[in-house]
DNA sequence: TACTTCTATTGATAAAAATCATTTCAGTGG
DNA sequence: CCACTGAAATGATTTTTATCAATAGAAGTA
């Protein structure tokens, strides 16, 4: 069950690609490997970071609380992604929590096993360069379409990026199971607002939902709609 | 008049302060240095990006334009601040435009100068992604404060912002030139509201403005304001 | 100085979204 | 199967912010 580095399915794909099998053997016997139900913290806000998480199997959210208890999603994380790797890397505690958004299995590398990882192997620790770049370029990306696009193009992109970062079947129609709460801090609006644009989805055809789940049967049409202000 | 690395007043806090001598008297034979009239595009969103910058004097915004005309800021970069590395570490075209908001100086590195460099020094390279790790928590806070703060708080916070930014003379009331529009884009709204927060915050003897330049009277009060929901 | 042109400011109004209240629906445990 | 609970959905209303329009003030120029 306590899948091995060096057979782990993300091995060509993860920020340990360009380790080489006796430092994957190595980070194999030093990590830890967690289950997390669904709902459950992985870390939380405030905390001080002890190493980070190679997310193997599930869904998670990366958020924020306000004082006044409204939540704001900054990132979605999916099996094969890191997590927790910014405060490590600024020595600074957890800006942000992690919560499960379905069972989740992850492993635990700890801080100091990290950083000499990205001490001795230079491949590791440019990969890790351009993954903050990245992450970096998501995040502002995100910022400027909150500030610029209305709720119902934003709602139209987060169902968007829910598909693109969940969507591993590539079945015909993509579903996923969401609260509107959930789903209302992705795109930073209120609940409320979000199942009415979600109804006027539902109207045009453009998806469908079945309790907490919404499938999406026009994604091209999302698009579009998302797009009008780019 | 064109300063040299060796001697340059950043030589100790820039990205560069973990450089040798030769790798800076290297930079400094290969470097360009550039002047900026205010109002200046120093790089522009979509352009593919040839170097760094290495600001030595003013003040420039990083932002992105929408279909609408709309700006939205997505930093503020002060002398002794690298500028346009992101696109530069993704090899990507740059995601966003930097404009000077006062006349500026800046050093111009190439590419193949930095990477070299990054290559060569790991330090530079370790504290180029601890600048990375920086940037991207400081964007996460603008992007949850834009989802979760009234504009009256994000707009005492834009000024503390500016004020932290920009304040080196640490003189009693910080002042600075900054047109509304510009202020506003900041703040992620239009332009009236902006003005219309900013009369409040001057009948309430926390600011006072002439002309375009708003000077801080009370920066405490301002603290106050951007911190309610914290 | 007078003129021109921005930009700041203020006012009135409209649009967008939040909030509060209520009803409906889906899942859960007896 | 039914009651119960929590989430989804809808309606009514308020609040916030954007937009449009007009005026006033600053800055540059002939």
């Amino acid at each position: 069950m306590n899948p091995s580095c060096n057979t782990c399915e993300f091995k060509n794909s993860s920020l340990f690609k360009n380790c080489s099998s006796d430092e994957l053997n190595h980070l194999n016997d030093s990590k830890c490997f967690n289950v997390y139900k669904k709902g459950q913290v992985i870390f939380h806000e405030g905390n001080r970071p002890l190493g980070l998480f190679c997310v193997y199997n599930g869904k998670v959210k990366v958020s924020r609380l306000g004082s006044d208890g409204k939540e704001q999603v900054i990132r979605l994380v999916k099996k094969g992604d890191t997590l927790g790797y910014r405060s490590l890397i600024e020595n600074s505690k957890y800006s942000a929590s992690a919560i499960a958004l379905d069972d989740t299995e992850a492993c635990f590398i700890s801080a100091s096993e990290f950083n000499h990882l990205i001490d001795s192997n230079v491949k590791v620790a440019s990969d890790l360069m351009r993954m903050l770049a990245k992450v970096l370029g998501d995040t502002q990306d995100k910022l400027v379409h909150l500030a610029m696009k209305p709720v119902r193009e934003r709602l139209a992109e987060a169902l968007l990026l829910l598909k693109s970062t969940y969507d591993d079947k590539k079945s015909e129609h993509f579903s996923i199971s969401i609260s509107r709460e959930d789903l209302s801090s992705i795109v930073g609006t209120a609940k409320e607002t979000v199942i009415r644009f979600l109804s006027e989805f539902k109207e045009e055809g453009i998806v469908s939902t079945r309790g907490s789940e919404i499938t999406i049967l026009r994604a091209d049409k999302l698009l579009q709609i998302s797009s009008l202000y780019d």
